[in-house]
RNA sequence: CGCUGGGUAGAGCAGUCAGGUAGCUCGUCGGUCUCAUAAUCCGAAAUGCGUCGGUUCGAAUCCGACCCCAGCCA
């Protein structure tokens, strides 16, 4: 299979080093990518990280709306193939298929399993000690498109939603290399993927980060981990602010859900449905984040009556 | 000029509204107690209140400008 014209489509940040690796080996026609969007604190229009690092590599891009409006530009670009990576839009058949071999996608899951918008968060959120990447077609249906290759990845106890962000995304460079040189060689093929095995996951909202302490520790801890970088995972005090949680180590104990059981050693234990949560790392509203002991030394005399 | 909260000893905070020369918890150092100790008790060091300027006899506290941090927003 002769690959040599490459289109990448992608937004998020987990899609860069997979460009990176990209541009350096390939040639890169274009770059395709999410308009700017206001953010950051002072709402200014920003571009995403896959469009800015795009620039600087000198790459061209396209950043529109809708990406059927330079459809006949990237048909004069008389692509092989297009890489598809967090792009964070809905791309038409008209333009999956516009490459001569179709688009490959990456997807941070072990497809069929957490087809959708948030696989990394939701295995955490299940508790899953291992997770993975494929490599797929692109077909009409989301993330349902022939398995090309997979790659899997062991989570332990330290990682969160982030860590496994910068695992997934330095291990798409890697394996974009290889699915290449894969195809190239035609010692890879695509193969279906098996629909009675398949799982949705659909995106988190903001709601899904409150911690509700009438829940077993153990599902406060994955949900802890899965919610980062967001929606983030937080508790309520009586005046209404939200203290963020980082970071905890389930303990036993029995009590009543939400009582603060010690406000001593690594930080505050508090009782939950099952067992008990030390809070190792937080952030009151307003301040940064820290561990358990720099809290209770500002916060402790107020936690126990600012606890609902 | 999107909105909001904040910058005070090594860390986390109080004090700012009613200006008078800085306090709490933890840590650190020394000592005490103990078989021993991260536990107890006693004591000490350290800072000079984000920056610049103004008002004032006097400012962390009032006024002005600026810098930095955090949250909201998907």
């Amino acid at each position: 299979m002769t690959l040599e014209r490459f289109l990448y489509f992608g937004s998020d940040e987990i899609a860069v080093p997979t460009l990176e690796a990209l541009a350096e080996r390939e040639q890169v026609l274009a770059v395709l990518t999410q308009p700017d969007r206001p953010s950051g604190r002072k709402r200014k229009l920003t571009p995403c990280p896959v469009k800015a690092r795009a620039l600087e590599l000198g790459l061209q891009v396209l950043d529109p709306e809708k990406v059927g409006e330079v459809s006949e530009q990237l048909q004069d670009l008389q692509p092989d193939l297009a890489v598809v990576f967090a792009y964070g839009q809905y791309m038409p058949r008209s333009i999956f298929e516009l490459p001569r071999h179709g688009s490959i996608n990456l997807h941070p899951s072990l497809l069929p399993k957490y087809r959708g918008a948030s696989p990394i968060q939701s295995a955490l959120l299940d508790g899953l000690e291992e997770s993975g990447i494929s490599i797929l077609k692109v077909s009409a249906k989301m993330d349902a498109g022939d398995l090309l290759l997979q790659r899997r990845v062991s989570m332990g106890e330290e990682d969160d939603g982030v860590r496994m962000r910068q695992r997934f995304a330095s291990l798409g460079a890697e394996l974009i290399l290889e699915a290449l040189e894969g195809l190239r060689e035609e010692r890879l093929s695509f193969v279906p993927q098996d629909e009675a095995e398949a799982t949705e996951c659909g995106k988190l909202s903001k709601e899904d980060g409150l911690l509700d302490w009438k829940r077993s520790a153990e599902s406060l801890r994955h949900q802890v981990r899965g919610c980062q970088p967001w929606p983030g995972t937080w508790f309520e005090l009586e005046n209404g602010e939200r203290i963020k949680v980082f970071r905890v180590r389930i303990e036993a104990a029995t009590a009543k859900a939400g009582t603060l059981l010690e406000l001593k050693g690594d930080g505050p234990l508090i009782a939950t449905g099952e067992g008990a949560l030390r809070l190792l790392e937080l952030q009151p509203p307003g301040k940064s984040r820290m561990d358990g002991r720099s809290f209770m030394n500002g916060y402790g005399r107020l936690l126990p009556e600012m606890l609902p």
